[in-house]
DNA sequence: GAATCATAAC
DNA sequence: GAATCATAAC
């Protein structure tokens, strides 16, 4: 998310486009959660230049990193899940949850728009709210399979898998699409469009302050399904999201509260949700 | 670890004696590395008090938080592991590997004093290297619970145990004791006599910034058996120590290195090493 | 020792 | 956005 509102910023040259932040298997698609250890940089001259004049200041290049993957998404095989004519369905390099995907539209139209602007464009948000569904299947999907195996509600039909049962005789088992939400940021700091594909439990190294936790459980974090969003919704106010990365803590599953200067003791708590929630 | 020498000290109340960094399980032994989530204060005025006159700064009362495992074990049965005559063995709260334990003397002769003072009195260091052993054997045996089912070298070992097949005939196995170090710290920063019993890994959440690295991974990491230092050992000096906190990372594995100010990279190519070293 | 907060520099 | 470094306050 975006610092905090209206900043002005100074011209720096950026580092790596897609070092990582977990580790373990590489392979984009069946290691969908793993992410990546170096990986290419940009190719070419991604990020336009204006500095010279006065007002403007240069946007930080770092805000482009997710240019490459729409540009050149055959040059990160490990972080691509899925091209379609309007999208690139990739691995967040930090991911915040378990499940944690990015859906970037390729049309250069609306990839630059803020999202409350591009989501005002009927045929664009249909089309992303179709594709954001495909890829929320997939995310549960690929949730199942990192999980299924501690579930109560999927042993039965988990053991019906291993006697090789008929899908029509197998019982139903856990509703894992229910476990991921589909959203943008109130303000983001990447600056290519991108939709959050991600599981509910926030259990993640990557989870280290404050921001990271309020931004995807709070209003901040705009569902898709609720766009485009009414002229006068408050969560258009600059001042409402800001506060709203300020607040104190509540934990997504029990909702319990943690005073915004306790992150470690959330961070705990986070911890022993996860292992109840894997067995849900 | 200390801060750095010397350093002068307010007086200052302490909060809580015994929260937990990491979570899921409890139960002291065979949950060994599991750490638990809130517990009980020290009960008494456990810390002496100085305050007033002119020169002595009050000691920070977090310094002596080890001090109630000593005085009342069993107030702590997810922490300690065992009591014995001489020691007492609990989990590190915020473990740094894998396997993480502090032995603890319970002599209050020498629970006050500085390593290289303790370690002096002959009896005692004997005593202790006695203890530490057999902890370092009893860390080994819970290392090798956590990480067997990945190692090949305890593949056979592992499938004759499957096939209930007799100590007598079955594969040696994995040399687990190999990885568990056992030492101080040059400057400690708990006031109260403890000593590492750590598997090499130093793969944790609580690994977080370039000195937790450091002191287990250059000099100021001393080995019990190298106690007691002579006079004039490089590792009493205490620039010496304070430089060694300061230095560019060396992979305990590889021995890669990494300037100091790339603790991140380090922290992703450690997450690589514990799965390669898990499938030693 | 752990943890929160603020600040550069990428 | 991530990451390093310094600084209180416990
Ligand atoms: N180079 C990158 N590749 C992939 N994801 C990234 C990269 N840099 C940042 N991110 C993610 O992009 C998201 C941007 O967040 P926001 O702009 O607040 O919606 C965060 O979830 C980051 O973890
Ligand atoms: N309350 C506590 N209970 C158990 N271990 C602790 C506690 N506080 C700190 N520690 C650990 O004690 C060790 C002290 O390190 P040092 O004084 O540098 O040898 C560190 O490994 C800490 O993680
Ligand atoms: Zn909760
Ligand atoms: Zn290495």
């Amino acid at each position: 998310m975006a610092e905090t509102a209206e900043d002005a910023e100074d011209f720096k040259p950026d580092s790596d486009a897609s070092t990582s932040a977990t580790s373990k298997k590489r392979n984009a698609f069946s290691e969908l959660m793993a992410p990546k250890p170096k990986s290419a940089k940009p190719e070419s001259g991604s990020t336009p230049s204006y500095h010279g004049t006065k007002t403007k200041p240069k946007e930080k290049s770092w805000r482009g990193n997710l240019l490459p993957y729409i540009q050149n998404p055959e040059s990160f095989p490990k972080a691509v899940i899925r091209v379609t004519k309007d999208t690139v369905l990739i691995q967040d390099q930090y991911p915040k949850a378990t499940i944690h995907l990015l859906l970037l539209p390729r049309s250069p139209k609306h990839y630059d728009l803020h999202p409350k602007e591009a989501f005002k464009d009927e045929a664009f948000i249909s089309m992303m709210k179709e594709e954001a569904a495909s890829a929320a299947k997939l995310a549960a999907s690929e949730l199942s399979r990192k999980i299924s195996r501690f579930s109560a509600s999927d042993k039965a039909r988990n053991e019906a898998m291993e006697s090789l049962a008929s899908e029509a005789e197998m019982p139903p088992g856990r509703d894992y699409l229910s476990e991921i939400r589909v959203g943008t940021h109130a303000h983001p700091s990447m600056r290519h469009l991108h939709v959050h594909i991600i599981s509910r439990d926030m259990h993640s190294d990557c989870v280290k302050h404050r921001k990271h936790y309020n931004s995807f459980n709070t209003s901040f974090f705009v569902s898709l399904a609720d766009q485009p969003l009414a002229d006068g919704d408050d969560r258009l106010s600059t001042s409402f999201q800001n506060a709203n990365l300020e607040k104190d803590f509540v934990c997504w599953r029990c909702g319990k509260e943690f005073r915004k200067d306790k992150f470690a003791d959330l961070k705990r708590h986070l911890d022993v949700e996860f292992e109840l929630w894997k067995k849900e």
